[in-house]
Parts: structure tokens; C-alpha cells; sequence
DNA sequence: ATAACATATCGAATAATTTTGATATGAGGT
DNA sequence: ACCTCATATCAAAATTATTCGATATGTTAT
């Protein structure tokens, strides 16, 4: 049972690493294979297998079977999710509760 | 010497929380003292001061000092960075590379 | 069915983050 | 100056995340 809290920060894990920085800008140039990542990133198989499932989990990627091979590639649908979620949670509230409460 | 990656990562550290996010989400009512932060929240004294200093190094949350007692606010400015920064690693790179990586 | 290969999963080791309580700093009031 | 209160910092413990190597799963080809 997850809390909306946690649903939430598990989309921004995402962008919370430096491996999955790197890996999201690999895929800014287009769907790739997990062969190509493996060889331009400083990381193992089961590494970078572990990365691709918090990112896919995150909604921001997709991943697509091609026989034995995985493609990797952003989601436009996740991420523009993404962004408009960080909106939401950096936006007033409409209610303003503006009472003060450590008199001075 | 911080990557750019690890600038990044920090802004989105923000995020990535549980309750960081509930932080967020009592500041988008408006600006909070931390005393209200804190009877609001699950949190010890320094508990509060710690996710408070990562939410204001991510520059998504400001803070003013006033007398003993701080406040803290969502930055507007901050904020949309992040949305902007968000939007930039999740689109796609002009430059296409089309390249079959692995032999069907 | 077996072999070869790509990826996923597991467990243990390591590293990073978070929590907690104690103490330090800094501001305001007496 | 002292005292009080709000916040920050520290150090240790607890929790969670990441790495790494070994093994398991699943796909394709022979």
C-alpha cells in the first residue's frame, strides 16, 4: 500500500541519480538498444539493468522486446506526466491560509 | 567539482522524498514558519532542519529569516527552473541517430 | 533438446541517506 | 551580562540505495 507521496517521488527518482542523468541523455538522441548504453556508460549489466527498471517504473521511459534485445527509449507521455506533476506541486493552493503563527 | 549531473540530480533530490513532498505541499497554502511545519508534520526539530536545508540547496523552497523564527516559501523562481530543467532532459536532441545497434 | 546470448533477479558488500538525541550557534528579551 | 527560545550542526544508529558477481529466465538458432 503505497501513499500518493511515495507514488510521486518514485516518477522523480528518475532524475535523482547521476547514472540515470546520464542514461536519459543517451536516450534524448533517440530509442536505444541496452547493447549501445552498455558500452557507453561506466556500468555493468545487472547495474545498468537495475537503472532501466527504476527509469521504466518512473513512467519516463518505455522499453520495447525486439527478440532478444531491449529498446530503451523516453516516454513522451510519462515525462510530459512528469513535468506537469512537479508544476502541480510547486503551485499555491488556491486556498490562502495566511495566519500568523509565532507572534513576534 | 560537482558534475552537471549532480547539480541536476540536487534539484530533483527535492522530489524524492516523502516527506519533503508533504513539506511542499503544506507550503503551497502559503508561506509556513517552521514551528508550523513542525507541529504539522512527523518530524523532530533537527529532522525538519535537515529536509528543509536540501529542499532550500535544490532552490525550489526559499527561506527569510525574521527575528528567531524562519519561513519558508515556495520559489516561484526556483520552482520553474526545475519544471524548465525537467522538460530539457526528457526531450528529444535535434541531432537524430538513427543507428541499428544490434543485428536481428 | 541443446547451445548461445540478452536481460532479470538474487544475495552480499558497500555507500549514501535519513533519523535521533545531544550540543552549538544566534537572536531577542530582561 | 544572562536567560530563553529557534534553528543548525554534529555524531551515531538505522534505514535505504547502489554496486557487483553469480545464477536464473527467456529468446533465437541449430
Amino acid at each position: 500500500m503505497a501513499t500518493v507521496y511515495e507514488e510521486h517521488a518514485r516518477i522523480f527518482k528518475a532524475f535523482c541519480d547521476e547514472k540515470r542523468l546520464r542514461i536519459l541523455e543517451l536516450l534524448r538522441g533517440g530509442e536505444k538498444c541496452a547493447c549501445v548504453l552498455l558500452e557507453q556508460l561506466d556500468l555493468g549489466q545487472s547495474g545498468l539493468s537495475y537503472h532501466m527498471k527504476i527509469l521504466v517504473e518512473s513512467g519516463v521511459v518505455e522499453s520495447r522486446q525486439e527478440g532478444k534485445w531491449t529498446h530503451y527509449k523516453i516516454s513522451e507521455k510519462g515525462s510530459s506526466y512528469a513535468g506537469t506533476l512537479l508544476k502541480e506541486l510547486t503551485t499555491p493552493n488556491a486556498i490562502k491560509e495566511e495566519k500568523d503563527c509565532c507572534k513576534k
